[in-house]
DNA sequence: GCCGCCGTCCCACTCAGTGGGACAGGCCTA
DNA sequence: TAGGCCTGTCCCACTGAGTGGGACGGCGGC
């Protein structure tokens, strides 16, 4: 064999490096297209679509061209149902963006950024930027400020050696401010996103929590600014993420122990 | 190297295979149970599945078990977002089931089966059996039914010659009383599922087509046989169907040309 | 006509992946 | 306490599976 173009050693790795060649945008792409963005040989990479393509992760389409396929739909969606918290979270999640009339998401720690794992969005509401399977840096979102505030504080001190991105002028960049921001959320219960991770946009979020009291993702409501009121929303995200946080087995989480 | 206990060869095909090793049920595996499962060596499935955490498809929780990982969570969903079909069926889902306080479905066909891209189930009505992600065979399902219909006949012939499996007493297991049924939908635009799937459950289906009136999916309408109406929820179910198609750019594909 | 890019296939080389095995530690039952 | 069984983890010699350079024909634009 032979070293790889970039970096990528192992089989697995390059045929992981196929499918993260994808991107939310494009829906199809040539066997070249992959081989030029995943770094490998031509030929390697149309052998190992080809492959992928045979195990149902590719799909192969009239053109010869390649698309994500159903089986990695399928072993993400077991991926979610296992973590169990989508499942026990829908229906409150549901409530809360019917009774706000305002998006509703639910979302986990992923390394230093939230993913979203659900969001439901009331039809009379317009359309955010946020999508499911999504992600963005924790400590501009609500649900990621959420979450941190009730980490472990090794957690946090590595998210935050890593460097606070600045999506607009409102997000936090700076060390102290974030750490009293987060101090301010582990004693209210709840975090807000003032227009720090989309201009225009606003959010309040509160924590859930899983067996043992250990945070395992956050709930929130956002909406345009001019059309979201947070304290009149607060407690309707507070009472959906203690619900949750309930089915979840942490029992009676709130009111400092 | 050496052959592998079973059948599988290449290295990603290994990998899938400790992927494939989870099944709905199981929330952590240990790696001796992948292994197991899998069929590979203790060894190599040790190795491979520390390789695919350390690329974010299985997490390793602290008691050096395997789960599945976010990264697959999120490749799944972009290969979701990527079709576009979900996200332009939401509404339209949320609207029906609002309409019908019935569980309405969004599947398409993979294989020979039907694969569930979205379930929507108003809160008060009771939790059926499907499950986003699962799949069933086409042929006793109404949204399969519906698929099969508009489908071209080599396809129909293909899922036939591989046999008619029977879940319930209902299920249609003869091929000529199959294709009468697929001629039926056809002409009306509507299948029905007569507990055929599951004892208790009764639904309503009709596809959903995509550019050039090719039929790419179906939605339904279903609850328990006592609780629903089918007659009654049929015309909310065609509506939304031509709604989703016309979203995806078949225009008008009813009223037979 | 030429050029460039595409999908597709072949094949010799070689090193990455394989699995047998070893070791220590945990959890049973006896 | 001793024995058995099953873990997680690591090492390492062997080898065949994967690699990529290259070739071929077809397609489309200039």
């Amino acid at each position: 064999m032979a070293r790889g173009g970039a970096a990528e050693t192992s089989s697995v790795a390059r045929a992981l490096a196929l499918l993260a060649a994808f991107r939310p945008r494009d829906r199809e792409l040539t066997a070249a297209e992959l081989a030029r963005r995943s770094g490998l040989a031509r030929s390697t990479a149309y052998r190992l679509a080809g492959e992928l393509a045979g195990l149902g992760m590719l799909e192969q389409t009239l053109g010869g061209r390649f698309r994500l396929g159903m089986k990695l739909f399928e072993l993400g969606q077991l991926a979610l149902y296992q973590q169990g918290l989508r499942e026990s979270a829908s229906s409150f999640l549901a409530d809360l963006s019917n009774a706000t009339r305002q998006t509703s998401h639910l979302a986990v720690l992923d390394g230093f950024e939230v993913v979203y794992l659900d969001i439901i969005r009331p039809s009379s509401s317009p359309r955010l930027r946020s999508r499911i399977g999504g992600r963005l840096p924790a400590t501009v979102t609500g649900v990621g400020k959420a979450i941190l505030a009730f980490s472990p504080p090794e957690l946090v001190d590595q998210v935050l050696s890593a460097g606070l991105p600045s999506l607009t002028s409102n997000s936090i960049t700076d060390e102290q401010r974030l750490r009293a921001e987060l101090a301010k959320v582990r004693r209210s219960g709840l975090a807000f996103d003032h227009q720090e991770q989309a201009v225009g946009t606003s959010c309040c979020a509160a924590p859930v929590f899983g067996s043992g009291k250990k945070v395992v993702g956050a709930v929130s409501v956002s909406g345009h600014t001019s059309s979201i009121r947070l304290d009149l929303v607060s407690a309707a995200v507070q009472s959906a993420a203690a619900g949750i946080s309930r089915v979840q087995g942490a029992g009676n989480w709130y009111i400092s122990p």
